[in-house]
DNA sequence: TTAGTAACTTACTGTAGGGTAATATTGCGC
DNA sequence: GCGCAATATTACCCTACAGTAAGTTACTAA
């Protein structure tokens, strides 16, 4: 143990990425201070030294990493000119995150969704964030709810794809899979079957 | 008060009903065992000589509730006699089953997904039955996984969409987000617009 | 090398809430 | 109208865990 004692700044960005290890493991309610100091090296009251409290804790964890996530996937969405590679870039920017980050993304679409409504303004940030770039993208002139409910429906489409896809990662390729997925999101299930025929 | 005591059949039923409230409105971890009992104007050791302890009640609960909703999708899918079909009425009774079942969307959706793996087996149960009737219709040939993948991605369109639904209720008919949704299903995004161009 | 301070620990408190043993009541069958 | 089994209650126990007050150790700068 070259050396115990951290700087502050240091130990609490270790402690953040520890408790996202552990609220990913247990889940908010069941993720024990207790268990996140002591797998940080540490003793409880340090962690109360860095934050408020376990809610503390946890807003500060969501809130850095939506942001990071939302800001991928903004900037993927923005950086395409036509709508079907706006589909196709969020949905790559999307699986490139989550694939990097699956401690993160098991915590923010996972473990948040039933929790507290102070927790779930978090996500509402990314849903909200998303739709926009993408409505700003969608020439309107249509019904404003609809575009709303096509959006949210894309975005579930993805976290449940994503979930599946966690579960049985070797299955299937993640390029493969964001192509489907984009594929089924601009030309729907009728024209999927089709592209497999030939294999 | 006119009967004070009921048959172990009838209690039994009243307290999934009330159990169902109270865990729809605080989450399984915040629902306290005392609450539930008092709700129904009962002691909690009244609710101990109906379930084993919280997590059976709850199994039971998400158990009944997911082979209803089960039962109605798969029987409205299995109704129909081509893919277009079988998305619009699986969907519908899917909105029809919400609709009139608001506390049990909410568990059985939004509780229960970042809870306990015991949990989750319910709703697994669910995407796999519906998985399984939703294959059946499309003429195999093509790889299987991407059969399932699109399966799930229906199936989160459907989830996010009667969350943000049930939100914003008045703003949509019900019949016109089952249209939209099995619109995008069926056509994707690309044949959407169109749709709406006359109004 | 010593004072000072930031980082950390020991050892608690308080309470919410799951679960239960012992006891009391109500109403049905006879 | 009486007995008895099912239905309910009172009054607990106990653990898990969030949160804290007071004291201790190690690094740092003069």
């Amino acid at each position: 143990m070259a050396t115990r004692r951290l700087t502050a700044e240091a130990r609490r960005a270790q402690l953040l990425s520890v408790a996202r290890e552990v609220f990913a493991e247990d889940g908010y309610p069941g993720a024990a201070m207790e268990k996140i100091a002591q797998r940080a090296g540490v003793t409880k009251p340090v962690l109360y030294q860095h934050f408020e409290g376990k809610k503390e804790l946890y807003l500060a964890l969501l809130d850095s990493d939506m942001s990071r996530l939302l800001a991928q996937v903004s900037g993927a969405i923005e950086s395409a000119q036509d709508n079907p590679s706006r589909i196709r870039k969020g949905l790559a920017a999307y699986f490139n995150y989550i694939e990097a980050n699956v401690d993160s993304f098991r915590l923010l679409f996972r473990e948040t969704m039933g929790a507290d409504p102070e927790f779930r303004e978090s996500i509402d940030r990314f849903h909200d964030g998303v739709r926009i770039t993408f409505q700003l993208a969608h020439e309107t002139g249509k019904s404003l709810e609809l575009a709303e409910l096509l959006a949210r429906g894309i975005m579930g489409m993805s976290e449940a794809a994503a979930t599946w896809w966690l579960d049985r990662k070797q299955e299937i390729e993640k390029a493969e899979l964001v192509e489907s997925l984009a594929e089924l999101a601009w030309r729907g299930l009728a024209a999927l079957p089709r592209r497999k025929e030939d294999e």
